[in-house]
RNA sequence: GGCGCCAUCGUCUAGUCUGGUUUAGGACGCUGCCCUCUCAAGGCAGAGAUCACGGGUUCAAAUCCCGUUGGCGCUACCA
C-alpha cells in the first residue's frame, strides 16, 4: 500500500510555526519512505478563511522548500497569481467538495446511522445549562434520534434547517494505535451525537477529514496531539461508513515560553517574520525538526537530505515542545557561518536593497558592485552574523564613501579617540600607509606591528585607534583585512578626518 | 465538571519498551579561562536535574506497577 500523507491546514491567518512543524513531520515522512506528499485547504470555516491566508500558507511551505505532489499550487500569470489544482484527487479546497460530504452524509441516514436534527441553537443552549447546572456532562441528548413524520414536518413547515448528526453509538469503546503513543481508548458513552452537516450544508471538521482523508487515500494521518480527542469520533465514522481507517500519529505540540498555547503573546508565530528578520529556511527547518524529534545520538545540525534519511516518527516525542527562540537564533548562525560567500550575499542582498546601500547605476555596474565590494565585505563580517536583517548595519560604514560625524559612535570618540597620545599614533600611522605601493592585509599588518614595536606599544593601544578612525565603532572584523578592503585612499581619507574633527 | 494526553538540567532532548554498562549523556543559554587588534568564531573548564510527588515490586528502578499532583487538549452548527 503505497504511503499518502497531507498537511491541512485552515486558512484563517498566516501559516503558524506549529502548522509549519506538522507540515514538516508529514514531508519528511513521505520523503523517507518515498510517499506522497498532499496540501489540502479546510475552508469550511466561512467566516474566519480568506484567500490571503491561503497565499500566506503556500508561499510559507515554498519558503522551507516543501513541495507537494497534490494540492493547490500558485502560478504567475501576466503579473495575476493564479491558484491551480494538481493531482488525482482534485479539488483540494474542502468548500469545493461539498457535494461529497451531502452524499455521505445521505447515505448514513439512509442506513440509519445518522439522522436529522432540527434542534435550534437556542434549545440546545439551553440544554448544556440545565446539564451543567444538575452536574451532567453538557451532551446532546439525542432528541431528534427518531423524530416521527408528523414532527419532522412540523420543524420544515416552521421552515427550520437541520443539522445532520451522527449516532454515536452508547456502548463499547473505540481505540487505536497511535503510532507515536502508542494504544488510546475512549469509552463510547461519553461522547455524543456530534454534527457532521451545519445547517448551511457546510461539513464540520470531524466529517469532512474522514470524508476527505478516505477519498484522497490518506495512508496516515500525522497531526498535533491536539486532535487526539477527536480521533474516536473519526474512527467511528470510519467504521458506519465501512471505510478502511489510516494509521494515526498524533506528533506534540509546540508551546511558547510560558508554556502555554504559541499565541502572539509569545512573540512572532508567523513563518512570515522569521523570514523577514533573516532567518534562513534551512535553519528553521533544522529546528523545528528538532522541536519534538531527536535521534539516538542527540544530534543537532542536519541538512535536509539527512533530515529526509533519518526521521522517524517512532522516535518523535511525546510532550510538548516549548519554543526556543535564542536557540534558533544560534542555529541561524550555525547556517549563515557554513554558507559560501556568494551564497550569502544572494540571500543578504534583499536586505542591503531595503536600506538604499545598493550602488551602481546599471545593472552590470550593480552586478559588478556585488560581485567585487559586497561579497567581500560581508564575508568580513560573516562569522558573527546572526541574522540577515543585521548585516546591513554590520557593513555599512565599509560600504560608504566617507564617513561624517554621526557616522561615529558617540562613546567611542569619548573612549578611544580622546585619549592622550592618540593624536600622535594615528598620524605616525598615517605616515607609515601612505607609503605602502602594495596595500595587502599582509604589508599593512606588517607596517602597523613594527610601528607598534619600534615606538614601544601595545598592539592595542595602536590598533584600537585605527580601527575606530576608519570605521566610526569599536568592534569589526580584523583590523588588517579590513583595512585592505577599504583601500588606500579612503583609509588614510578617515584618518585625516578623525585627526581633523575629534582630536 | 467529565474524558484523554503528557511529565528527565531554565529550554530542546538522549537514556525508559528489553531494570544493573549512568558519579543521568548531548545541545542552546549562562559563568570562567585560553586564543586574540575589537566583536565574533573556536578550544577548555564549570554551575545547572532529589529523573513531578508518594507508595510498592526487586539484590538493584529515571527505567516495571499503583496512586496523587500539575500542565495541556477535547467536551461548538471552530478547525
Amino acid at each position: 500500500m503505497s504511503i499518502r500523507v497531507r498537511f491541512a491546514p485552515s486558512p484563517t491567518g498566516y501559516l503558524h510555526l506549529g502548522g509549519a512543524r506538522t507540515a514538516l513531520f508529514n514531508w519528511l515522512f513521505a520523503k523517507r519512505k518515498g510517499g506522497t506528499f498532499i496540501l489540502r485547504i479546510e475552508d469550511t470555516d466561512k467566516v474566519r478563511s480568506t484567500d490571503e491566508a491561503v497565499l500566506a500558507i503556500i508561499r510559507g511551505l515554498e519558503w522551507l522548500g516543501m513541495n507537494w505532489d497534490e494540492g493547490p499550487k500558485i502560478t504567475i500569470d501576466q503579473h495575476k497569481v493564479v491558484i491551480e489544482e494538481v493531482g488525482k484527487h482534485k479539488p483540494y479546497f474542502q468548500m469545493k467538495r461539498l457535494e461529497l460530504y451531502r452524499k455521505y452524509a445521505e447515505k448514513l441516514i439512509e442506513d440509519g446511522k445518522a439522522y436529522r436534527c432540527y434542534c435550534l441553537p437556542e434549545e440546545l443552549e439551553e440544554m448544556r445549562k440545565k446539564a451543567s447546572q444538575e452536574k451532567r456532562p453538557p451532551k446532546y441528548d439525542g432528541r431528534c434520534r427518531s423524530l416521527i413524520g408528523g414532527d419532522e414536518n412540523r420543524y420544515i413547515d416552521e421552515g427550520r434547517k437541520p443539522v445532520v448528526r451522527f449516532k454515536t453509538p452508547q456502548e463499547g469503546v473505540t481505540e487505536f494505535e497511535d503510532i507515536v503513543r502508542g494504544k488510546v481508548s475512549f469509552q463510547n458513552n461519553l461522547l455524543d451525537d456530534f454534527v457532521m452537516l451545519k445547517s448551511s450544508g457546510s461539513p464540520i471538521y470531524n466529517f469532512a477529514v474522514v470524508v476527505d482523508d478516505h477519498e484522497m487515500e490518506i495512508s496516515h494521518v500525522i497531526r498535533g496531539d491536539d486532535h487526539i480527542s477527536n480521533t474516536p469520533r473519526q474512527i467511528l465514522l470510519y467504521e458506519a461508513l465501512g471505510w478502511k481507517k489510516p494509521q494515526f500519529a498524533h506528533v506534540p505540540m509546540i508551546l511558547g515560553s510560558d508554556g502555554s498555547r504559541l499565541s502572539k503573546r509569545h512573540g512572532a508565530t508567523s513563518l512570515e517574520y522569521y523570514e523577514n528578520e533573516g532567518y534562513l529556511p534551512e535553519a528553521m527547518v533544522n529546528y523545528l525538526a528538532l522541536l519534538g524529534w531527536a535521534t539516538e545520538d542527540s544530534q543537532q545540525i542536519f541538512d535536509i537530505e539527512e533530515l529526509k534519511e533519518k526521521f522517524s516518527l517512532e522516535r518523535c516525542a511525546k510532550s510538548a515542545a516549548i519554543f526556543d527562540l535564542q536557540k534558533l537564533l544560534w542555529m541561524n548562525g550555525e547556517y549563515i557561518r557554513k554558507m559560501k560567500p556568494d551564497e550569502l550575499t544572494t540571500e543578504a542582498l534583499p536586505f542591503i536593497i531595503k536600506e538604499n546601500l545598493v550602488q551602481g547605476d546599471t545593472d552590470e555596474e550593480v552586478r559588478q558592485w556585488v560581485e567585487n565590494v559586497l561579497t567581500e565585505a560581508i564575508s568580513l563580517e560573516q562569522e558573527k552574523i546572526k541574522l540577515l536583517k543585521d548585516i546591513p548595519y554590520l557593513i555599512s560604514y565599509m560600504l560608504k564613501e566617507d564617513l561624517e560625524n554621526e557616522d561615529y559612535e558617540e562613546e567611542v570618540k569619548e573612549k578611544v579617540l580622546k585619549v592622550s597620545g592618540v593624536k600622535q599614533i594615528l598620524s605616525d600611522c598615517r605616515d607609515r600607509l601612505v607609503k605602502l605601493e602594495d596595500f595587502s592585509e599582509e604589508k599593512i599588518e606588517k607596517e602597523v606591528r613594527s610601528y607598534a614595536k619600534e615606538s614601544d606599544k601595545k598592539t592595542g593601544k595602536v590598533f584600537h585607534p585605527i580601527r575606530v578612525a576608519v570605521s566610526g565603532r569599536t568592534r569589526g572584523p580584523g583590523l588588517f583585512a579590513l583595512l585592505s578592503f577599504l583601500g588606500k585612499e579612503k583609509v588614510l581619507k578617515r584618518i585625516d578626518y578623525t585627526i581633523k574633527n575629534f582630536l
